[in-house]
DNA sequence: GTCTATAAATAGATAGAC
DNA sequence: GTCTATCTATTTATAGAC
């Protein structure tokens, strides 16, 4: 009795392109709750309580499904952070920094980021669908950053590589445990938040 | 014929506490060249020409073989925070930017940063050797950034999470394939030293 | 200390029934 | 469109020989 076959009978549940959507749903619940070690093309079957064969019939392979969560992990991000910079409000910083804690938030409630959009061995797969959306998030981050920081393109590029790293990193230890004493998405979230601040100080101060 | 299965006859080539070194080692190599995803006991007992019962003499199960390769990645990774601090010369500031591109080309040469020696489950352990090789290499850190910051304890503490962040996330982005015109190791350290700075500046001018 | 052999899980993927 | 059944490969881990 594995943990997912507590499973209901399965009669007609998935039909038409139901079933396609419904995988790539459970395939960021799987992440999110379980990281991408523990990610199969099996248990998110198993999860949705159809036979592990089933998903077969709409991703060639695992590859393609993954691709399928990156695409659409690219678009929803793209909207969290257009999200997040319209509630932060008028002042171009904030609405950069804000991108940061959206980051966060969104990885560990969702659990793919940057790392499974931008994965090397999906680019290998030429998915354009996932290029084209992966190329608007950056488009997205990069108007923000322009915005709130008067400097020339070059030092522009920049200074998103870094916020992105940071709040990557942030995600990323949020996810591996490296938090020990309770810290919460949000307490995370804010921290990432309180560094993008940081960088922007410390480029347009330079 | 597997890729690691090119082993040369095996006769009495581990003994004593050799072979305990050797798989760590092995460990290392196989993280750096394949991800934690690929990491497997087996593997590394194959690239080293032994069974893979071997292992097991020397380590219980999977878990304090990682446990031992993060207690060593450490005890490594703080020595290269020193080392870098040195060859970064008197300037504090420079002393503790160029702990974040020591970072990066550590993950990048060696394939375990700080989400294997901080991982949740290792901790689960409660490996007296881990937990004091991983506050080592924080109080190293936390020395140089005060040292660098004339700023509260609290303000510093967060002023190194920042930091740790984006060395962390630059280093995730390298192994990820985010990186796709051909950046070398050296120029993504150099971009996470430049991250450092930036934080410090930022900070500091607050 | 290491080996051979093996057990029990689990994964990716396919063939053919319904 | 999904299922059952199956194949192949891989992994973690153990038992007992040398």
């Amino acid at each position: 009795m594995t943990e997912e076959s507590a499973g209901r009978p399965t009669r007609g549940r998935y039909h038409h392109g139901e079933l396609r959507a419904a995988l790539i749903e459970a395939s960021f619940t799987l992440l999110a709750e379980s990281g991408p070690a523990a990610f199969s093309v099996a248990r998110v079957a198993r999860r949705l309580g159809v036979s592990t064969a089933a998903p077969y019939r709409h991703f060639p392979d695992r590859d393609h499904l993954m691709a399928a969560v990156a695409t659409q992990a690219a678009t929803e991000l793209a909207q969290r952070f257009e999200d997040a910079a319209q509630a932060a409000g008028d002042d171009p910083a904030e609405r950069f920094a804000a991108t940061a804690g959206a980051y966060v938030r969104f990885v560990g409630s969702r659990g793919a980021g940057f790392d499974v959009i931008y994965a090397a061995d999906l680019g290998d797969l030429h998915d354009r669908a996932l290029a084209d959306a992966g190329r608007h998030l950056m488009d997205v981050l990069l108007d923000l950053t322009r915005r709130a920081a008067p400097v020339s393109p070059e030092v522009a590029l920049i200074l998103v590589g870094h916020h992105i790293a940071a709040a990557h990193g942030y995600a990323g230890q949020y996810a591996s445990g490296f938090f020990r004493r309770g810290e919460t998405l949000d307490t995370v979230a804010d921290l990432a938040t309180a560094a993008g601040r940081t960088l922007l100080r410390g480029t347009i101060d330079a």
